[in-house]
DNA sequence: CGCTATCTTGACCATAATCAACCGGAGTGG
DNA sequence: CCACTCCGGTTGATTATGGTCAAGATAGCG
């Protein structure tokens, strides 16, 4: 985990000495773990479980705008702007790493690895927000639900069973369409034998044909 | 234009007595910056003109990923990456700033205030970038191409007939549309006296009654 | 003046949203 | 234990939004 994360190189040792004070939170699925609009005071990295991150709108609807994994880091937008510009829900129980942000303002400074790791996350994120423009301005339902079964499934390599946390509603708002549709198109998936489901777990059983459809 | 640099509050002297050598140049609407997959070796502001980043499928068609307008920054993925991540295209003639990205990476090292700015830069695209996404994943195209004029309008704030250079097809593209129903939604907001348009300017007749369509 | 690009318009089709009904499992309370 | 409810999922019928294909219209431009 350590690899993975901002502090990669540093020993803990060396954390505490810098005064970073990191706490470990854990939340049950639902939990909403900071609101768009919040003053932002903590950034957290995400040691297990799923969260996602959504934008509100005035209508009721609600956009996801990012999906997080074991690893991913979230909330640092609190570094340059004022608020939070999302709304961060966990959608399973979820073991959380938890920032003070003016702290780890003052350590990136002092520890230029810290900060060029935070950069290059944010970089990648930029980089997976423009996939996801291409993918909602040219894919259809039935591509842009394939790639992003597959896209989950990478997030959990070496497991033939995946954690599937999200609702059908949840798939909507993530890749812009209703929930009765992406029903049907998951129904249809599941008659054709490339996927199997049963209580929040996912098998896929046809990639090849999965990747097929989401080529389109 | 200094001020809104990068380099705001660093001196011309500064910058030369630092090395980097800042090459201006200028292209014609049409031409290619760089393209998709070039090796990065240079960053870019945009002191005048617009520029389109583009994202080409493999079936032929093309996402634009971002516009850009005076004072923008573009070709910075090349700091984290090996290559550009889009094909940059010159919209109208466009004035640029050429850095040298091995050059710009050392000062940033060297000058906490310039690797800020790039930061600031960065986190403002994630965030354009994410409400690009609701925008395609929640709105409809008369909603998105009405928001669309309006923010177009404001880049050149204080005129009344605007620089319009994007085709049919450019608003298609970035708006996840084909080019003939850009083509009737426009040709109805001019029919409402919305709009007005000639030969690549664009006069903005009632922003509210556009921003009205927009809302929805 | 004619050529080519782009834009516009129309007719038709496809994709996906909406509205509504129904199903089925997990609680819950009698 | 069974009825009841609630919630999410599924399915169907209908609508609407937008894409596709094709035919003109327009506007630069040599």
């Amino acid at each position: 985990m350590r690899a993975r994360s901002i502090f990669a190189g540093l020993s803990g040792e060396e954390l505490c000495a810098l005064g970073m004070d990191v706490i470990d939170l854990e939340f049950v699925g639902g939990t909403t773990i900071y609101r768009e609009g919040d003053s932002a005071s903590h950034a957290y990295t995400l040691r297990e479980g799923a969260i996602k991150l959504v934008k509100s709108l005035a209508d009721g609807r609600a956009q996801i705008v990012r999906l997080l994994h074991h690893g991913d880091l979230f909330g640092f937008e609190g570094l340059h702007r004022e608020q939070h510009q999302h709304t961060a829900i966990a959608l399973s129980t979820v073991k959380l790493c938890r920032l003070d942000l003016r702290e780890l303002d003052l350590l990136s400074q002092r520890l230029p690895a810290v900060r060029e790791a935070i950069f290059r996350r944010w970089q990648r994120a930029l980089e997976e927000a423009e996939n996801r423009i291409v993918d909602l301005g040219t894919r259809r339902a039935e591509a842009r639900l394939a790639t992003f079964l597959l896209q989950w499934a990478q997030a959990y390599p070496q497991r033939r069973s995946l954690p599937f946390p999200l609702t059908r509603q949840d798939l909507g708002e993530f890749l812009g369409l209703s929930t009765e549709h992406v029903s049907r198109i998951m129904a249809d998936f599941k008659r054709r034998n490339w996927l199997r489901e049963s209580r929040g777990e996912l098998e896929i059983l046809d990639p090849k044909a999965l990747g097929a459809v989401g080529a389109s």
